[in-house]
DNA sequence: TATATAGTAAAACGATCGTTCCAAAACTAG
DNA sequence: CTAGTTTTGGAACGATCGTTTTACTATATA
């Protein structure tokens, strides 16, 4: 019934998403944004309501397409040590591929950490929500490593947060520094790669 | 000569960084500066020159008045283990005594990594020389740690960066985190505490 | 093919943005 | 007291913001 959408929801999201990941979500005007998708506003409002509905799906796609994606890795069945070297590997890589004038550096969720989240509600609550599904996937990847390991001492739950902090800490840290300093992000993620192997010494390479 | 400026330049300055501090940049509109610092635009841009230079003096005043009397304590000519407790401690109070609205929650130049350095040379610079400012009092303290425990281990370059990477991670996330959750913005902070301690066991306290 | 429905294009909306301008006020220097 | 200089209040500027409206086009269904 009636007229059939010129465009393919996603592709267009997606086109949203990296301005917003690249301006953020106030800097990133409805011109930019109609330049970006290749679509005119009647279609935006239409489609997402306001400029706020298309960033809300945004952010779904990226936590879909962009983060667990990568938290996949660490939360395997059946996992060890080489889960979360493969994790921080596969950012540094990631990172070190980017061109200079990507969209798409740092993280969009630390990035709305430091702006829109401080006074919006439900932006906080989706940042919150990312920060604990970070901190329990790599929980999950500790737990199973010391597991693999069979270190008691490793899996201590006291213990175990300390090493999740310390991780989650180097994994958000170098997605903000990566707004600033590519090498030094860099620097941050084989930092956190050095710490898994002092924690589990008689890991694979 | 001519008519006398009635208002005192560093409490506006420091009334305008608070607002900086608490919404970024572009958020803090020309009327949120007039009513954070009861100053009507005309005395703004007299004093100013724009709202870009009134930003300009309230980041210098940030680096002055908050971060630099911080940084303090690490850069103390001898010094041992506790400078850096201290540090990290000193942090922890603050984020704890701040009140829930608070407008200096986390720290105003960790905003400006995440928003306007992205796009912004000028900004970029700022945040970088700061990132390098706290990497090198920190890299002070932990090598006058290592000095005073009489460890040559510790005192090694590759391991000195490592901590300094660990430690700044730690601190830059934590003011990011504390605009979302404080408690775990403390525990954070605790974690770097708790590291460090594990650095230099023999330590005071 | 006629009708109802949905998508698109373009213009216009009021609000707000940072900035500028002008005139009155307040002061110092002579 | 006057002349000259600087600060201040307030209105107005053009530009841009996100949103809404209107009219037109295209398609599915009956």
């Amino acid at each position: 019934m009636g007229r059939l959408q010129t465009f393919d929801n996603s592709v267009v999201v997606q086109a949203a998403r990296d301005l917003f990941w690249d301006k953020g979500y106030e800097a990133a005007s409805l011109s930019d944004l109609e330049a970006a998708t290749g679509l005119g506003r009647s279609s935006i409002y239409h489609a997402f309501g306001s400029k706020r509905g298309l960033f809300d799906a945004a952010v779904t796609d990226y936590l879909d397409t962009v983060i667990r994606p990568r938290l996949a890795v660490l939360l395997a069945e059946t996992t060890d040590v080489s889960a979360l070297l493969e994790y921080f590997d596969g950012l540094a890589v990631a990172a070190a591929a980017l061109a200079d004038d990507s969209p798409r550096t740092g993280c969009l969720l630390v990035n709305c950490a430091a702006g829109l989240a401080a006074h919006d509600d439900p932006a906080r609550a989706v940042v919150e929500a990312y920060r604990v599904e970070l901190a329990d996937a790599l929980r999950h990847a500790l737990a199973a490593a010391s597991a693999s390991a069979g270190s008691a001492a490793d899996a201590e739950p006291a213990r175990l947060d300390e090493r999740v902090r310390t991780l989650a800490s180097l994994s958000m840290s170098a997605m903000l520094v990566a707004r600033v300093n590519r090498d030094e992000a860099i620097a941050l993620l084989t930092t956190a790669s050095n710490q898994i192997r002092s924690w589990f010494p008689g890991s694979p390479a």
